[in-house]
DNA sequence: TTGTACGCGTTATCAC
DNA sequence: GTGATAACGCGTACAA
């Protein structure tokens, strides 16, 4: 016995407001243009019936949604959490909803999911990062939809961009590592394939120590996904190495706290026999002991100013702006120094 | 200059592949009943085109989108983020695509959410927990739209949940407690208005506590939201009580995360001193020193379990079928035997 | 197997 | 200030 209560369209509004569609149309989007009194019986009218607008429709007649899109990597762990948060939270109060999706850092996932939000009609997309296909480049120029990249800034790239530096950050964490005196440098890196950010981070490490000297076929690099254990098992991997790093620098927290739990499970005391890093500065870096040296990122200041600037590009139809967020390194007693 | 490509429609197509709008929708949707020749042409010419199908307008002729919503109450910390990451892809797998908001807690902005999401013809709607105005229950109801609850599960409730008995696993972990010989009781919840989750947790405890013969007027309780350092300072608040406690559990790992940073912090020495729980098992939990003692929740599992269920309602048009999932009791380092 | 024609719910243009 | 009416792009009877 599936009671079939038909869903109420604007139609029925105005029938039991006693007025046109078009008004009720008119008294939803712009109530300016409507008397007072004929606005209050179509919102009535509206509370009565629970009245909700096809956004189907509405895309249909009207383009727009007041939707915006973001598509991330991974909720898996916490690196997007904090600028996501502060980014819807700053979409809502600007009157967008924000409807979100993680492509599992599958760019195959994440093409498919950039179509499905422009099929739903997303005023705007939010992206991580510089690289995917062009053909995702394409499609979103072609139809006209504004997007953004955050977690990310390159000075060279003309794509609107608001994020930080991830090569030059990395870059100033080496060279604080050097001034410590580390030479016997580890680095478990996130995966680079088609991650600019982990490349970048990676990038950081190895120029600084090449303008060091270095033969970089001699600093062990691991790349793997980022996962907790990955970082335990990378780090257990380096320290069976036929020279032991003093330090492991990890291409983010997620992986630099996985290293730190392997250590102090082999039994190796953190910094005195061997230092860590991280990268993004979320929580989890915090709350370990010792607690990670890590980069700090602006997880919120990126979040609100991407919606504001992601809204400012839906409504004025102009370019977007790209911003270079600071970011900060942060010392903590994961490591050491020896000089 | 800009330049205004179209986009391409489904008549476009039709036009391209010279065949009529219907063979185009027929190939889209039910390719079997094309053939095989026809179907490569207008393979062909949705992949020449760029087409993607209008959702708003294919909602309006066939009330189905292929999407999910859920809305969670926040994405700040990773109480949710793993399962669901598992429930989106096993929706993805099932070829639906999720679209997730999240609420901040904010029971408005979560029916306002929901009719966004009904709104934009989700075909069906993830909740987490029971409670919520009665106003957002009718409303699915009316609009027929298949919705399922999560991360909490009540026998004696009939609305359809995949979840844990969030007061039953607190009752044995606090069963656990009092059997290490601890008398000394306090406690960090989380905020029990509006949140059933934390509410019956809480329950569980001051259930079994007055089984055990307490006078609950003594326990010391603290209501804090979810956040490190809420949980550090309510911590720190009852350490300075007149009565230390030998055992602090708290409503989750975030909370536990905080006590256990503030008692490190305060000098205190964990468990020696005092002992702690959270709940959860979240990484969070894992990765501090020592590790804390908790309750896990086979979140990956609730996600998969959802997905599929859901689905099967968005397609069956039955009514959902409740599953309780069982949650396990880690003892960690975090808590001394005083027994 | 394929094509024709209608309707889905909304906004926008044009009268009034 | 308000009311007709024509799109918008698609799925689906129905007809061929």
């Amino acid at each position: 016995m599936t009671s079939h209560h038909a869903v109420p369209t604007l139609d029925d509004v105005a029938r039991t407001a006693g007025v046109s569609p078009a008004t009720v149309s008119r008294s939803l989007n712009t109530p300016a243009l409507v008397s007072r009194e004929t606005l209050q019986r179509v919102k009535a009218a509206v509370a009565d019936l629970g009245y909700t607008p096809n956004f189907g429709a509405r895309f249909m007649a009207a383009k727009r949604t007041m939707t915006i899109g973001a598509i991330i990597p991974t909720m898996e762990n916490a690196i997007f959490a904090k600028g996501i948060q502060a980014f819807q939270e700053r979409l809502h109060s600007l009157g967008y909803t924000l409807l979100i999706s993680s492509s599992s850092y599958d760019p195959e996932i994440e093409a498919e999911q950039v179509r499905a939000l422009a099929s739903r009609g997303a005023d705007g997309i939010l992206l991580i990062g510089y690289w995917r296909e062009e053909k995702v480049y394409e499609f979103l120029k072609q139809r006209n939809i504004p997007f953004l990249l955050a977690w990310a800034f390159a000075a060279n790239n003309a794509l609107p961009a608001i994020g930080f530096d991830n090569r030059a950050a990395m870059y100033q964490l080496c060279d604080k590592v050097l001034a410590m005196g580390h030479r016997n440098i580890a680095v478990i890196s996130g995966t680079t394939e088609g991650n600019d950010r982990a490349m970048n981070r990676l990038k950081g490490i190895t120029e600084r120590l090449k303008v060091e000297g270095f033969n970089l076929d001699t600093v062990p690099i691991i790349e793997t996904p980022y996962d907790i254990d990955n970082g335990a098992n990378a780090f257990e991997e380096l320290m069976r190495g036929p020279e032991r790093p003093s330090v492991v620098m990890c291409g983010n927290d997620v992986l630099g706290v996985g290293a730190l739990q392997r250590a102090q499970e082999m039994g190796l005391k953190v910094p005195s026999e061997v230092s860590i890093t991280g990268f993004d500065g979320i929580e989890l870096a915090r709350v370990v002991t010792p607690k990670l040296t890590t980069v700090r990122v602006p997880h919120s200041e990126m979040g609100h100013r991407a919606a504001d600037e992601l809204v400012r590009m839906v409504e004025s139809g102009e370019v977007g702006r790209s911003q270079e967020l600071a970011s900060e390194i942060v010392v903590e007693k994961s490591i050491i120094s020896l000089a």
